[in-house]
DNA sequence: ATCAATTCATGATACGTATCATGAAGATGC
DNA sequence: GCATCTTCATGATACGTATCATGAATTGAT
């Protein structure tokens, strides 16, 4: 109704309300104030329609209720599932998200820390893969998938686990001859361990097994190739695959319908993330579920934590399996 | 190197260089300043590792160099595009994006606009479906997609001549006989003229067509319904589909398989919007795609032009088709 | 050489808030 | 009824910045 030009100031709730500047920051802040007071301040908040300005409270206190997020993009479904569940979480804190895209660069990764720190950021969680990034010490900083050290938080799915659930899951599906599929980053982080979970599993359970792990840049076709390579009279002799993304076990299943093997008949495929067509609907393969609700809780609570110094450095979540349709359960 | 536990201020570069408070804010500004206190100043900043505080800035100038995006969410394949190529075009000229997630609910769009003006943010880039959304009339105010009045930009793509675009393509490719599937939203906005250009278009080329429009919130067995009673002794009697939207289009896709019906070789499908498989892959069905990437810049450009008052008010951007492996061509 | 015009550093101010020190008024104890 | 303690509104201050008015110094013109 009313047409305030621009929102009215804390000084003209006062004014209006006949009382002190200080007395209208109590009640908006919730402090103790008398009764009558807080009666005519509240009338006047609601006559004059105010809301507080939260540039001067930030100027005042130094903080801004606003967390940075960095990932590389949000256009890869995993990014995307990870910015909104830690969008909810900070939300349900009354905390703001600053969104940033690294796009894989790590010079933008840098120049990314440092604008969020002359934002006043309350904090920073990031997945990057800059593989000597200095991780600013004088803010809350929190990694997810990859470890720097004891001081810097790092939170983390289950990958080791996950390696370890898919070679027993594959075994007890019948097979008898796997092999893990991966196109590595260029540095070591936490999902690394997916292979060594999977390969230690194997040995366990005495399941013949081949690695291929493909550095970041060398082309899908040599992934081609070594299907190729286990093809005896046209048809493959491994029966069971688990691949280090369902990305990447979405072009895996690609390259397998050209040749002619069909999935699950003749070779059942596991992958690792938990990806949903579309956000929403059925899985595209038989996969490793990264929680990713709760590493995005996990994250934010720990990089609002008031005793960050004393937060363990490395927190490791559950993952599950879920049925996918390209195995036989 | 140095300890600056809190960043330097203007204050302490001021002191350091010997100079006066504004001139320091003179040379941060570029603004002309004498060649020798400019080298005094900037080797100050420098020595210090300076950086301006945006919080006193934005106090001081009123504005934030910030943009709100509200979206429903980021899981759905087409809002994590619009995400990522607005950020970017934001980031192009400065700017930050506070992300905000409505998830469809009419309260929270509320309350957003509202968070975000107590933000200062400098403008709000929207894209929602409140049928009665009061828009602010204070801030510059951008929405996608979704036309509320001539004072309000609306930035889409252009839907109806998509719609004539696979009508059109349809024939050309050699349909009969066709349909239109779409789940309506509850309001009228931009797509829901998709329709109306498949429409105009078998009517202009004597194409017999029908159409189905799920309201929302009626099961999607009535479109399997629709599409069972158009199968006559075990084959559709429909040889070309336009359905509203990728995600729609494989779920009908998922069906027609159920009900051993092939595409494209039955029956030719076209979706719309361009979505792709993990974000980076191919097309998941032939489709009209949406210029997301001109969608978002529009966007930018028109929430933060200087003349925000003189800018049209509805702008169409044009989409292109892409062969995806649903139809022949 | 004198005056007007220009350049440009200075110092003060305001943006909106939270909090500290102050002091007035009321409550309690003897 | 006096002193002590508590309650709580007040007024002032600082956070970091951009800009305005001021005036000193330099330039150009006559």
């Amino acid at each position: 109704m009313s047409k305030e030009k621009a929102g009215a100031t804390m000084a003209d709730v006062a004014r209006e309300a006949g009382v002190a500047l200080g007395t209208v920051s109590r009640v908006v802040n919730g402090q103790q104030v008398g009764e009558e007071f807080r009666a005519k301040v509240e009338e006047a908040i609601r006559r004059l329609g105010y809301q507080y300005n939260s540039t001067g409270r930030t100027l005042r206190t130094g903080h801004t209720n606003t967390i940075a997020l960095i990932v590389p993009n949000t256009i890869t479904p995993y990014f995307a599932l990870l910015v909104h569940y830690v969008n909810m979480a900070l939300e349900k804190r009354n905390c703001r998200m600053l969104l940033c895209f690294s796009e894989y660069d790590r010079d933008r990764e840098i120049e990314m820390i440092q604008m969020a720190k002359q934002n006043q950021v309350d904090g920073i969680i990031a997945l990057t893969y800059n593989p000597n990034l200095v991780i600013p010490d004088d803010i809350p900083f929190v990694t997810i998938d990859r470890f720097f050290s004891t001081s810097v938080p790092c939170i983390a799915s289950d990958n080791f686990g996950g390696g370890h659930l898919a070679a027993n899951k594959l075994k007890e599906l019948g097979c008898s001859r796997v092999a893990f599929l991966q196109v590595s980053s260029t540095i070591t982080n936490e999902p690394s361990k997916r292979k060594d979970g999977f390969v230690s599993a194997c040995v366990e359970l005495g399941l013949p097994f081949e690695v291929l792990v493909l550095e970041d840049g060398q082309p899908y076709t040599l992934l081609e190739d070594f299907l190729e390579n286990h093809m005896e009279n046209g048809k493959l002799i491994l029966d069971g695959l688990f691949v280090g993304t369902d990305t990447l076990a979405w072009r895996v299943i690609q390259s397998l319908k050209k040749m002619h093997v069909s999935v699950p008949e003749d070779v059942q495929i596991i992958g690792f993330d938990g990806i949903r067509m579309f956000g929403n609907m059925e899985p595209v393969v038989s996969t490793i579920v990264q929680p990713v609700a709760d590493i995005a809780e996990t994250c934010v609570s720990t990089v609002l934590s008031k005793h960050f110094a004393n937060v363990p450095s490395l927190i490791c979540l559950p993952v599950t399996y879920l049925y996918g349709g390209t195995t036989k359960a």
